[in-house]
RNA sequence: GGGCUGGUAGAUCAGUGGAAGAUUGCCACCUUCGCAAGGUGGAGGCCGUGGGUUCAAAUCCCACCCAGUCCA
């Protein structure tokens, strides 16, 4: 590996200004310097920082100088600087054009994986760009070591070879890199050290080399060349790369870094965020903990971007790293006691940043609410948390490893937070010191990996429907056939996919129809499935279901439409989650962190509504990824991130605008109407939109109706029903009242009509009111049941009879009262043992004073019943299927009870 | 997306197959000039929903819904 990085790294550049190669004494590391005797990298931890207050550079440099310096510098050395919709110069630190990660990680990340694999060209060559990025790999660091950062902006001027130097590559990226520091930083050349090292990541890697200044490393140049390869040529720490199609420049400029070292800082806290850490210093009552005060100056200017840039908390994804970071700055606040609330620290930073990142004020609003939300719901989790660890002390006097993990792991308690909590009770509770690690350990289960299936060698289908969303039929030749499955030469069958469900229809051949039932897609053949008998070679005209089809493009449509509305209505951070079309209906998933009220509801369909009265036409063209995005923006990808440089791309103007492979209508006037069916929370910040478009709409609405009749008609046994207004709201609110989903409102009214008794009819204004009505009188006969008559009591106690030469009495009987209820009664007095059978079961309860184990006989009752018994000393039950035997069993219990109380 | 908890009185929770409980809050009465405290009594439960097993299910089994939490 020497050998690969001393050819790598063997630059005219060096060579020409009189650099050295040395070894590091301590690392090992080669590096290249201008002092002759030195003999360490001078990175850390080799060497100390020597810039603390000793700074470098021409004076003291703001955060926003440095990014302007640098933008400007490389834009007059002929890089191009990038423009994107809302975030301007930057991508958003949700990686939204990408699937593998949630955060954007590095200037490079920006153009993985599409530009650096080759298949997309850059969207500018050079280029330079300053990239907000957000690590959360070294948490545990920030706030602690003084230099990490959960937030930062890296800095790249990054180049896209194809041929070497085709653009430029190692030569001219260290000469810039070496200008850029001495001429326009002012660090003296003779404190920047190159140390030559290995890069890989994400697959790929090459040479680098490290720019270290005063300890400091405040850039790195990567060229990034080889890609993971098992056949590869090359092998670097055991594993094999080839040649990647690119030779990339990738640098980063660690842009906090470099101010830091000009401005000489105790910790890059003080320079980073001057005006938070200012104010929390001045505003805490716990002067002790400067690390908490660090971490949550750095943790709310991550949250400003996190939330900013629509990132909504949510236990999954990325919405659950912004929770994290939420919680976390919420115990910091605690720890350095401080009264100002998170909400409005966050709104401190958004305020420091807008004049750099003016986007991110847009979002204020719901930033406000998010981190109400949240704040309120922690403090929720820890009051709950804190009863159960109370209680767990009460309980064992001590937490255990164990307990300890569970409290973290399903309730959210962080230990040194248990501990507290013990602390005040004098309990000390050891946190051992490799918990992460237990918990770690508890979650290293086996991932199942779906296997992916084998594409197997087969013809590849034109999609007709692609170029013409209206195309219904078609004529086309048979290429392939594997059972009922087909695949032609083209198709205007469209294939499941993007949430769309296939179509159906037919093929005709000779005359015949072969019913199409399903349309699937594997790489580029499109399989059908058919109903009949075809081979290879066979000539079909092809026909789809339109009505069926055009159902899905109501639906599609319309969901773009809804889309719109609540993006509109709610702000930029609503995005898809999720999206599955029906023919009754279709359904939206998206983010957004609390329920849709019925206001909100009302006001989504009112506009999605009128995106159908507008009667604006749908654009769909192909686009190159670069121009799309340039002009709409990553909201493009909320379906998903679809491969190669050619996207599909579907834009309502004024309304929405996404990479769709769905088929569409032409015109938002033929989605006819929609109508929002329901509203609900399906996730943690993640809410469901179910809609109708077209006549569906109103078949829905017919639908309601038909349930709404039913119901009506049931409660008219006891109600007259007053008003039929609603009646959506009507069967939501009767749900409720039941506490069943709607669909089983039906069933459930007629059980309780069962069980209640009613007498008249009673005038209410609706059915939600009838149902709250008989839910109180279901309630009542369900009491009345349980209460046993007097006279009852008495008639039986008559007929009891006295068991000879003892003073306990037997009483048997049949009643319609609640059987335990009624004997418990009698046996509350001295000397009875009753057996009564209520019509299910056949209760025994003796009296305290009686000395029997009435679950000797029980079982013997129940034989006779056909089922069995049991139960406790004093009290038995039993039953079976054979309830017409029940005097043959009552004077069994009779007779066995007697023959154990009989004295001789 | 995966794992782990939980859903029983207004609230916090007990309850391992046999009569639905405690604490707190609520209501009434006693006590008091009045309040707090105390005393006595009372109201308040589809034991999340739907199936199954069983003579018998809050309890066991299956499915679903809801909530919380950790991880990627």
């Amino acid at each position: 590996m020497d050998s690969f990085l001393k050819k790598e790294c063997d630059l005219n550049f060096f060579h020409s200004n009189n650099y050295f190669r040395k070894k590091c004494s301590k690392c090992g590391a080669y590096f290249w310097t201008l002092e002759k005797n030195a003999d360490i990298c001078g990175d850390k931890p080799c060497a100390k920082f020597t810039f603390i207050d000793n700074p470098f550079g021409k004076k003291p440099f703001t955060l926003s100088e440095v990014r302007k310096s640098f933008l400007s510098f490389f834009e007059k050395n002929g890089h191009s600087r990038l423009n994107y919709p809302i975030t301007g110069e930057r991508c958003p630190v949700i990686a939204r054009w990408r699937s593998d990660i949630y955060l954007t990680i590095a200037s490079i990340a920006d153009f993985q994986p599409h530009v650096t694999s080759g298949e997309v060209p850059p969207p500018a060559n050079p280029l330079v760009i300053s990239q907000p990025c957000i690590r959360l790999n070294d948490l545990e660091e920030v706030g602690v070591s003084g230099r990490h950062l959960t937030i930062f902006e890296m800095m790249g001027h990054h180049a896209f070879n194809k041929n070497i130097d085709e653009i430029y590559f190692k030569e001219e990226t260290v000469r810039l890199c070496d200008k850029f520091f001495v001429e326009n930083i002012g660090i003296p050349r003779m404190e920047i050290n190159y140390k030559e090292q290995l890069w890989d990541g994400g697959g790929n890697a090459g040479p680098c080399l490290e720019v270290i200044a005063g300890g400091l490393e405040i850039a790195t140049l990567v060229f990034m060349n080889l890609k993971q390869d098992d056949n590869g040529d090359f092998e670097i720490n055991g594993i094999k790369y080839s040649q990647n199609p690119l030779n990339i420049v990738d640098t980063g400029y660690g842009l906090e870094r470099i101010a830091w070292c000009t401005s000489g800082t105790k910790t890059i806290y003080e320079t980073v965020f001057p005006e938070m850490v200012r104010y929390l210093k001045d505003n805490r009552e716990k002067k002790s903990d400067d690390s908490s005060l660090y971490s949550l100056a750095d943790h709310t200017k991550c949250l400003a971007f996190m939330l900013g840039d629509g990132i909504v908390p949510s236990n999954v994804k990325a919405g659950y790293l912004a929770r994290l970071i939420i919680r976390r700055s919420l115990r910091f606040l605690k720890n350095i006691g401080i009264k100002t609330s998170l909400k409005d620290l966050v709104l401190m930073q958004v305020d420091y940043l807008a004049k750099d990142f003016p986007s991110l004020s847009e979002s204020k609003k719901q930033i406000s609410e998010i981190l109400d939300i949240e704040s309120k719901r922690y403090s929720e989790t820890l009051s709950k948390g804190e009863g159960l660890v109370k209680r767990i002390l009460k309980e064992k006097k001590n937490i255990h490893e164990n307990e300890l993990i569970t409290l973290y792991d399903t309730h959210g308690m962080q230990p040194d937070i248990v501990k507290n909590i013990a602390k005040k009770q004098g309990i000390d509770v050891i946190i051992p010191s490799n918990f992460e690690s237990m918990v770690a350990e508890l979650h290293s289960h086996e991932k199942k990996e779906e296997k992916k299936e084998k594409e197997s060698d087969i013809p590849d289908t034109e999609p007709l429907y692609r170029k013409n969303h209206y195309i219904k039929e078609f004529d086309a030749e048979v290429l392939w056939i594997s059972g009922s499955k087909i695949i032609l030469d083209k198709t205007a069958f469209y294939p499941e996919g993007g949430g769309q469900p296939g179509d159906i229809g037919y093929l005709l051949f000779n005359g015949n129809k072969i019913s199409v039932t399903s349309v699937n897609k594997t790489g580029n053949a499109i399989i059908h499935t058919i109903d009949g008998k075809l081979e290879v070679g066979d000539k079909v005209h092809g026909e789809i279901d339109w009505n069926h089809r055009y159902t899905l493009m109501k639906h599609h449509t319309g969901t773009h439409l809804v889309n719109g509305a609540l993006r509109t209505k709610l702000g930029e951070h609503i995005w898809q989650a999720g999206s599955q079309l029906e023919i009754n209906n279709a359904r939206f998933d998206f983010s957004h962190y609390k329920p849709i009220s019925e206001a909100e509801k009302k006001e989504i369909e009112i506009l999605a509504n009128k995106f159908i009265k507008q009667a604006v036409p749908v654009e769909k063209k192909a686009m190159d990824r670069n121009s799309a995005e340039k002009t709409f923006g990553f909201r493009l990808y909320q379906g998903g991130v679809p491969p190669g440089n050619s996207i599909l791309v579907l834009n309502i103007p004024g309304v929405d605008v996404e990479a769709c492979g769905g088929t569409h209508l032409n015109n938002t006037s033929e989605v006819e109407k929609i109508r929002i069916i329901k509203t609900e929370r399906i996730q943690d910040g993640v809410n469901r939109i179910i809609f109708a478009a077209g006549e569906m709409a109103d078949a829905h609405i017919e639908e309601e109706k038909q349930l709404y009749k039913k119901v009506k008609n049931q409660l008219e046994s006891y109600y007259e029903i007053l008003e039929d207004n609603n009646i959506s709201k009507q069967l939501d609110e009767t749900g409720k009242v039941f506490t069943v989903p709607i669909s089983q409102i039906e069933k459930t009214i007629k059980r309780f009509l069962n069980e209640t008794r009613i007498n008249g009819k009673r005038k209410v204004k609706n059915i939600q009111e009838a149902s709250f009505d008989l839910f109180n009188e279901w309630k009542k006969t369900r009491k009345n049941n349980k209460k046993v008559s007097s006279d009852e009591i008495e008639i039986l106690i008559n007929q009891a009879e006295i068991i000879p030469g003892t003073q306990i009495k037997i009483v048997t009987g049949i009643s319609t009262s609640e059987g335990t209820t009624l004997a418990g009664t009698i046996t509350k007095n001295d000397n009875f043992v009753v057996h009564i059978f209520d019509g299910k079961k056949l209760v025994s309860i003796a009296s305290d004073n009686v000395e029997i184990d009435l679950r000797e006989i029980a079982p013997e009752i129940g034989k006779i019943l056909g089922g069995s018994g049991g139960g406790t000393p004093k009290m038995t039950q039993c039953g079976g299927p054979n309830k017409n035997k029940i005097n043959e069993a009552l004077n069994l219990a009779k007779l066995l009870t007697k023959k154990i109380l009989q004295k001789d």
